[in-house]
DNA sequence: TCAAACCTTCTCATTGATGTGCAGGTCAAG
DNA sequence: CTTGACCTGCACATCAATGAGAAGGTTTGA
């Protein structure tokens, strides 16, 4: 499939695919008229790079951890060095770090929501007003 | 206490603990010669900031989100405004998204580093390795 | 008291990563 | 021929963080 195409099955834009293209997450083929020629799989992949970005990997760290899984669940063997294996490991660790950090955090702001809803509904139990205290920002 | 010791407490340089203060992340006191006073909690504070910023969120939320959280357990209540709840819940909803996607990779991280270790365990079978099957997380 | 070592202040500039805008040109279809 | 999708390449934007330099405070010991 051509790039605009990925770009719509995958929500960015085409200009950031070939950055990802540029920094050797994503590969082409090249039709005769020099269009890049996007594989099926690509869809797959693009969305697990804009994931592992959000979740903080630095694209020289996905360069190397994507090849190792073809699409989100198969898992292709490929011979990895002493060095990627090491790499990936620091990464599960550091995964594993921001999972318990974010679980923390994300149970603090829920507790806190809850707290906040609880004094609303006792600050203004009959009148419904929520801007009463609303003031800057 | 002063910046070089806040620094050496929170692993961070002392530049960028200004650097916070400039984004309004943390405060401090000044002492009569200009010097910064922080206070107690900055420790945690700090820490608290790093592991924000780690999980990717900018440092605009994290402005909005650290006065609710005292330290990383207590909670206090100050009257926030429905647009900041707006912004914690929807925060709350990207770190679950986060998390979500975190566990995935790490697992397939995980499954990966397993199957490699498997192999390798196949092509070197004469190498005594008793936990070769030992895996984390 | 002086001086050296160290800490702090502020400010301007820069880096690195992720991404976007845009100009100028090519290609293909209506 | 016009329109729209694509190409390359350069520049710009944003955000987090850092470097460097100049000036002044603090401490300690000779």
């Amino acid at each position: 499939m051509r790039i605009g195409t990925l770009a719509e099955r995958t929500g960015t834009s085409r200009r950031l695919l070939r950055y990802y293209e540029e920094q050797g997450l994503i590969g082409s083929q090249r039709s005769a008229n020099g269009y890049r020629d996007y594989a099926e799989s690509c869809v797959d992949k693009v969305i697990q790079i804009r994931g592992l970005l959000d979740a903080g990997l630095p694209t020289r760290v996905i360069r190397e951890v994507l090849p190792c899984m073809d699409t989100p669940r198969a898992i292709r063997i490929s011979a990895p060095t002493e060095e990627t294996i090491a790499l990936l490991e620091g990464e599960r660790d550091r995964m594993a770090e921001r999972i318990r950090f974010l679980e923390r955090n994300r149970d603090a702001i829920s507790e806190y929501l809850v707290a906040v809803r609880a004094a609303q509904a006792e600050a203004a139990p009959q009148t419904p007003n929520p801007s009463e205290a609303a003031v800057s920002a």
